[in-house]
DNA sequence: TGTTGGCACTCGATGGCATAGAGTGCTAAT
DNA sequence: ATTAGCACTCTATGCCATCGAGTGCCAACA
């Protein structure tokens, strides 16, 4: 991409002005609004070529330019600089992020809330993933007859559990042994270590009939995958019909639709920090703009998340859906200071 | 409230058309729909009567008539007929509501993303009022050093758990003997009945030094007593912009907006069950019209829910919330079947 | 007294039309 | 390379006439 410097001015001034009128901006009112020593006409020139490599685009014929998804692009990679909030947004953002929770995904649920509020946009968390995590603790407690709950503590000071069906004559001391056993065999070993096998071996040293014990370690084998499951938390969602991106309301009903089932957005960030990863792009920010994200409904979006940090190995994402029309330095400088935030108060946890 | 045969007939009629078509219903329309004997200047006057009595209105001088609140309240009182479901759509429902689950929150989610998707509409469900049940088990688990978990298992055999934190020198062994002298003391009390001073009590078996014996009563009591708030599940509040009802953005962002506050609809339905019970008003159904309605954004909306019983004295409330123009007899049909399938498969659980 | 046909009136919705205004591309001059 | 100027394009806006569904009321009728 060469462009001259006047170039990456004006579309820096373009997107600038798209963003906070949500109009097409024409090469008048630029003139008008910056400092430009040129004329109008030469930015016409300019602007036609801009329009020429894909980075504008106009709605019709006789009106302004507005970016183009690639015009974004090329904006959020290198024209756009970052500046740091203000000391009262950062106070505003740290009074609500309540560290007085009792777990950590407390923390995350107000931390994805404090952020939808913040930037006004749909905000997500992802619930860290735990396959670099082990098996602090698992413990099986008889509830009643036929039922029981399997507690399990991972590394990173994250307490699950999922109550379990088991056969019906089952004592409280037998269970007591399964757990004994598995507990024994399975703590330290990380979660994807875990296997079926892995489970049924560790639970071979307690003294219970087979087939009964068997289903035990099968629906505890269970319970440890579920709680390998990726979690995620959406937050905000109506705020998007405020904006005025989302004034059509076929759009906004194909928007909120696709977000309404978190399950497969949950699996979009996913895939996209699958990607990140192999192409070790070690970015702290991940964006997605308009067309390049996959999902339906999302073409007039952006989607930007970054890492937060459980332990060394264990991480999930923290960020925000919002229109592509945004403010995106904005925007980063919030994401990344929840995170901050979000980072500092996890250490109080582990 | 005295209308003749004839009145009802009419408002029965401007009801159902103006349901199924969205627009506001005239004299000679309601004559070409329906087989009245009688002339639409006839209507005119009835309409006339009916509008003077505030049970329908007009959006403006030239157009039909709408129904009022009134008019839906009179429609759903005593003109409406309840029909039972086609077998086909009892199947249906069958089908969805999944029966697989091992906890009856898991069902009872179930049961609430079914329900919204058969009727189109925002569906709920309240957790189960929990005052009535009592405790049938207690643990606390040590974690790890500052860290246990309070397993609590109630008489309707739902399974709540929080982590707390307790003294960093507190060892295992501290911890049991706490958590052996509370379940003993505490098993079979009413929920209700449970206060710190109880709590104390009962811990004071246990051969711990005083204050921290006390710091751990006092989160135990902490996690009881939030096992006992309040639950809400929302689903499907994408639906309501497809329904022309919610066309206007305005409105749909106030619904919405108000929706998202769970906690303000959990109050509110809680408000109504209570009410409902002081007036002695033990119908089965619960319905809200309109301006009844006190959350904001409510106007356009009815609400409706059913009491689903998790034993005899513990029981939630499932329901949608959906335009005030909708078929009320088919979806109180379909709520009381969803709700009657969840009290079957409920059994399952106690 | 309740019912009916007739009629004038109301008011929103629709579509055509002219106008204004913002913006563009192109050309010729600097 | 830049600029002034100009013809052109397209949307948005407002106005106006028309259409049609629906109403209220009155006088006549069973």
């Amino acid at each position: 991409m060469q462009l001259d410097n006047r170039k990456k001015e004006v579309l820096h001034a373009i997107v600038d002005d798209y963003v906070s009128t949500n109009e097409p901006v024409g090469s008048k009112s630029l003139i008008e609004r910056h400092n430009f020593s040129v004329s109008s006409a030469t930015l016409r020139n300019d602007m036609a070529e801009l329009e020429h490599l894909g980075l504008i685009e106009k709605p019709h014929t006789s009106a302004g330019r507005i970016p183009s998804d690639k015009g974004y692009r090329e904006y959020v990679n290198s024209l756009m600089t970052i500046e740091e909030l203000s000391p009262r947004e950062k106070l505003e953002i740290e009074k609500r992020i309540d560290s007085s929770v009792d777990e950590v995904t407390d923390l995350i649920k107000n931390a994805t809330y404090t952020l939808s509020e913040t930037t006004g946009f749909v905000s997500l968390a992802m619930s860290p993933r735990l396959k670099k995590s082990y098996l602090k603790q698992l413990k099986i407690l008889m509830i009643e007859p036929g039922k029981a709950l399997v507690v399990m503590v991972l590394s990173a000071g994250v307490v699950k559990d999922k109550v379990v069906r088991i056969p019906n004559f089952l004592s409280d001391e037998q269970i007591m042994k399964i757990s004994g056993a598995v507990e024994k065999n399975l703590t330290g070993k990380p979660l994807d270590e875990i296997t079926l096998v892995t489970v049924e071996t560790a639970g071979k040293g307690a003294e219970v009939p087979e087939p009964l014990l068997k289903q035990v370690l099968y629906e505890a084998y269970a319970a440890i995958k579920q709680a390998d499951e990726l979690n995620i938390y959406l937050e905000g969602e109506h705020r998007m019909l405020s904006l005025p991106d989302f004034s059509s309301l076929g759009r906004a009903r194909d928007l909120l639709g696709t977000l309404s089932d978190s399950g497969m957005v949950a699996g979009y960030v996913n895939e996209m920090e699958n990607a990140a990863r192999e192409q070790g792009n070690d970015d702290s920010f991940m964006i997605r703009i308009g067309q390049e994200i996959t999902l339906e409904g999302l073409d007039d979006c952006s989607f930007i998340t970054a890492t937060y940090n459980l332990t060394d190995s264990v991480s999930g994402n923290i960020g925000v859906i919002g229109p592509k029309r945004m403010l995106y330095s904005k925007v980063i400088s919030q994401i990344d200071f929840v995170k901050k935030k979000l980072n500092r108060e996890i250490q109080k946890f582990t």
